[in-house]
DNA sequence: CCTAATAGTTAGGTAACTTAATTATTTACA
DNA sequence: TGTAAATAATTAAGTTACCTAACTATTAGG
C-alpha cells in the first residue's frame, strides 16, 4: 500500500490541485463562459458528425451534465441569438437545438481562440508526452469509476 | 503547430474533461465538503510543519483562494466546533486558527478516508507512472502560467 | 502623529451545477 | 382502444465554491 506521506503521493496530490486551478479551463473563452462554450462546441460537433441537429438529451449525455443544466445554458444562448430551438416533428417531446448563423460564427471564433491555446500545449509537451498524459488521465478516470461501483 | 482535429488533441481534450468530473475530488470527504476538508487539512499540515497555528492569510495562500473565501469556510468550521479563532497578541490584526479536539479527530478521520482512495490510485498506476503523471501535470500548469503572463 | 499599508471580515454576486416536481407527449399492454 | 407507465424537457429552488468591493481594526513609516 502506498503511503500518503510519500513524496510521490504528495507530488501527485499537489499536481492534481494545481491542475484544477490551471488555466486550460479559462474564465472566458472568446467571450463566453466555459459552460456556454462547451454547449456551443457540442452542438457544432454533433451537427458535424451526424449532419443532424442535437437534442437536449444528447447534449446532456455528451457533456455529462443533467438535462436542466443544458436547458439553462440553452436559454442563455437563445437569448443571445446564438441558438434556436425547434420541436422535433418525429417526437414532439424532443427539442432540437440548432446554431444560428451568428452562433456558427461565434462558435468558430471561440473555438479558434481555444485551439490556439490548446495546440500550443501539445506543441509544448510534444506529441508523445501528450499521448502519455491522456492515457494516464484515462487510467485515473477508470480507477475512480471502478471505485465508485 | 499541432492540429486540434488530430487524434492526440482530441484524446487529450477528452481526458481533461473527464478528469474534471472524476471522483478524486469527491462530493463529500468523510462528511465534509471538499473545500472544508482542504481548509482542515491545511490547518493541520501548517500546524504540523511549523508547530504553530495558521493565520487566515497563510491558509489563503496555501490553498490559492482569496481571504474572504477562507473566512467563510472558517465560519462554518467554527460553528461546527472543529476550529477556534484567536487574535494574535503579536499582531492584533491577525487571527490564528486552531483545530479543536473534535476538529483534530474529524480531520484525522476525513484524511484517512481520503488517503485510502488516493493511495489506492497510486498502487493502481504504479510508482513510476504516478511520478510521470505528476510531472506532466506540472508541465501543463507551467505552460498555462507562462501563457497568462 | 498621522498617513499608508496590512489583516480580516461583511455584503453581495456569479458560475455551474444539482434534485424534485411539473408538463407534454409517446409507448405498451390488458 | 384506453389508460397507465415511461420519456423529454422545463421550472423552481437550492448548493458549492468561488470572487470583488467596501469596511474595520490595527500596525508601520516617514
Amino acid at each position: 500500500m502506498a503511503d500518503i506521506e510519500s513524496a510521490t503521493a504528495q507530488n501527485l496530490l499537489k499536481a492534481f490541485m494545481q491542475f484544477r486551478k490551471t488555466g486550460w479551463h479559462e474564465k472566458k473563452i472568446g467571450g463566453y463562459n466555459p459552460s456556454e462554450f462547451k454547449v456551443l462546441a457540442a452542438i457544432q460537433q454533433g451537427a458535424n458528425e451526424k449532419n443532424e441537429e442535437m437534442k437536449v438529451s444528447e447534449i446532456s449525455q455528451r457533456l455529462q451534465v443533467t438535462p436542466p443544466t443544458v436547458t439553462q445554458i440553452i436559454n442563455i444562448l437563445e437569448k443571445d441569438g446564438l441558438v434556436e430551438r425547434a420541436v422535433d416533428p418525429e417526437d414532439r417531446r424532443s427539442v432540437k437545438i440548432k446554431l444560428t448563423q451568428a452562433g456558427m460564427e461565434a462558435t468558430a471564433r471561440a473555438k479558434n481562440r481555444f485551439t490556439e491555446n490548446f495546440t500550443g500545449l501539445i506543441d509544448y509537451l510534444g506529441e508523445e508526452e501528450s499521448e502519455q498524459l491522456a492515457d494516464l488521465l484515462d487510467k485515473v478516470h477508470h480507477y475512480f469509476n471502478e471505485q465508485s461501483r
